[in-house]
DNA sequence: TTGAAAGCGGTACCAT
DNA sequence: ATGGTACCGCTTTCAA
């Protein structure tokens, strides 16, 4: 035992036989005694008998055999491209993780980074998952819900900008977000507004319906709204600081507030008042937002709570044939603190 | 087609077989068109038609059935507990599954929120990964190594504060950042330093190390070293900051540059000087610690590439029986900005 | 109370 | 060039 397994490639893994050859018992018994199968009873002795021997062997069920075997699991997949950053998503995603285990789910974070469409659908359909909750990174398209529904997926939710066929969507309509943003710029008086589009790759999706929220909200009032591309280091900001004021805007919506921290700090080193000359909005409502002086102003955006997801995951496991449901379950509403 | 399947939960999921009979063919010769087998001649008239079955059934191989029968997976599992913050994880974390994916691996985060060692370690072995790569947050012990690689795993890297036996360990020293950041402050002058110990649960597998470190490099120069529980929040900060004078310290390091610009920003609304009255020093670089006044010096940590360790777990895959490597692959030094 | 055996969905050997 | 079939590990009915 304290000695170095060097020939643990060579041992074969045990199974179940194994167990019932060393307890001396028929496969099915061992299958009872370790899965307490009520409807049969096993004699003490003979439950000791095996217990032990699975132990010493070291025995693990095989998890794929089983679910074949079952015709179905109990995995719900949630396809991953990029781990998202940021305290919001990730209190969301623990909630949501610990909430499906206690529905005795097993979460499965799948990478899909490099797959399109299609294509990941069709990898996430080979793992036949119970369920599939996709947060959004990575596109589902109608097709896509089709092949998983197909293999057997009695749960396909949408958790993102767009509702999409066949999918039970939960819309988090990310123009509210850039709507709420200028909506309170122009309530503060600004009529010339600047929307900070992030070049980090993979946030299109959620930066480009924010920008026609913006714009949306501005035309109403007649106000001008200028698209600018950042990038996510100081030299970026810096840059675009210099050439602020040739701009003529007289506020900026950050995209978040992590964009809004860097874009503000570059604008006041380069001696434009903030938020006398340009006013500033992120988004998210960041604890470190509150640290900068002027204390950032921000949308604060109501996400859905991991606990209310799983359970709607286990509801539409439980009765699939019912038609898929369209919830808007995005709040926002802007938060005036000191920047704008 | 363009139909509401309601019906799906009742249409079976189609079988290698359907497409079979659908194509007038064996499922034998299913699986060599499917699967390419070299070794085999197939008309092209007979591989016509089996693609266009297949995909007339919408017909996606079943998973577990086919690594069943191969006896091994490629699936590369991750445990997580607590989905990490942060921009450094998060771009390891990315790297390292695209890495894994161009090696042909699944890269598979399992939630094991509420489970301990042992069991984590046999519901990760269900599902018979050939590689586990623990990031520390689920802690491994030797015991549930050896199950896991009982169970097959090739290869079982743990990449964590600790080394653990039996497995391939990365040992990132955490006690490291707390020596450089006490050693930092120690140079600057400075006789009476502050730890922060955060509250939020999870951290103390980073942060007692670190508090460690810290002491004993305060222990080399006479120095005193006072841990400072904080919770991450405003109240929290300004509550020590409002008992600060009366801890009669001259330095803090903060666990990270979270907590450092938390409990900066506090200290100085207290009328605190920084770094004057108190130095401030966090750790991992973040890029919003340059954006405070005074800008917040930081402890600097190398993390190894997701490249490097993808290419690490393939290695130990294709020669599981060389022993254990134990890299120590820590390197941390102290950036001085402007509030050390 | 326990055992024998079928079968889940693939793959690959051996025939034909 | 293609088909028949044994087998991977486990669960579950049916018999004994």
């Amino acid at each position: 035992m304290s000695q170095t397994p060097k020939q643990s490639a060579e041992r074969p893994v045990p199974t179940s036989a194994d167990v019932a050859r060393l307890a001396g018992v028929s496969r099915a018994t061992v299958s009872y005694v370790l899965n307490n199968t009520s409807a049969v009873r096993i004699s003490d002795p003979t439950r000791r008998r095996v217990r032990e021997a699975a132990e010493e062997l070291g025995y693990v069920p095989h998890a794929a055999a089983r679910s074949l075997r079952a015709g179905h699991t109990r995995m719900v997949l949630l396809p991953t491209a990029h781990v998202p950053v940021g305290p919001l998503y990730s209190r969301f995603f623990n909630e949501l993780q610990w909430a499906l285990r206690r529905l005795d789910y097993t979460v499965v974070q799948y990478g899909s980074l490099g797959l399109d469409g299609d294509g990941a659908a069709r990898a996430w359909a080979e793992l036949r998952p119970v369920a599939v909750v996709s947060l959004g990174e990575v596109a589902l398209t109608p097709h896509g819900v089709g092949v998983l529904k197909r293999s057997g997926a009695k749960a396909v939710i949408m958790l993102g900008p767009q509702r999409v066929e066949g999918a039970h969507s939960l819309v988090m309509d990310q123009r509210e977000i850039g709507d709420r943003a200028v909506a309170h710029l122009l309530q503060r008086g600004r009529r010339a507004i600047g929307v900070v589009m992030p070049q980090e790759p993979g946030l299109e999706l959620f930066s480009e319906p924010r920008l026609e929220g913006a714009r949306r909200a501005g035309a109403g009032a007649g106000a001008r709204i200028e698209p600018l591309p950042l990038s996510y280091d100081e030299e970026s900001a810096a840059a675009l600081a210099a050439r602020w004021r040739g701009l003529g805007l007289d506020a900026v919506y950050a995209y978040n507030d992590e964009y809004a921290m860097l874009l503000m700090r570059a604008l006041q080193d380069a001696r434009i008042d903030v938020p006398a000359e340009t006013a500033v909005i992120g988004a998210d409502d960041l604890l470190l937002g509150r640290l900068l002086r002027p204390r950032l102003s921000t949308v604060q955006i109501d996400m859905v709570t991991g606990q209310r997801l799983a359970e709607l995951v286990d509801r539409v496991v439980r009765d699939p044939g019912a038609e898929p449901e369209r919830h808007d379950l995005m709040g926002a509403r802007a938060v005036l603190r000191e920047s704008s």
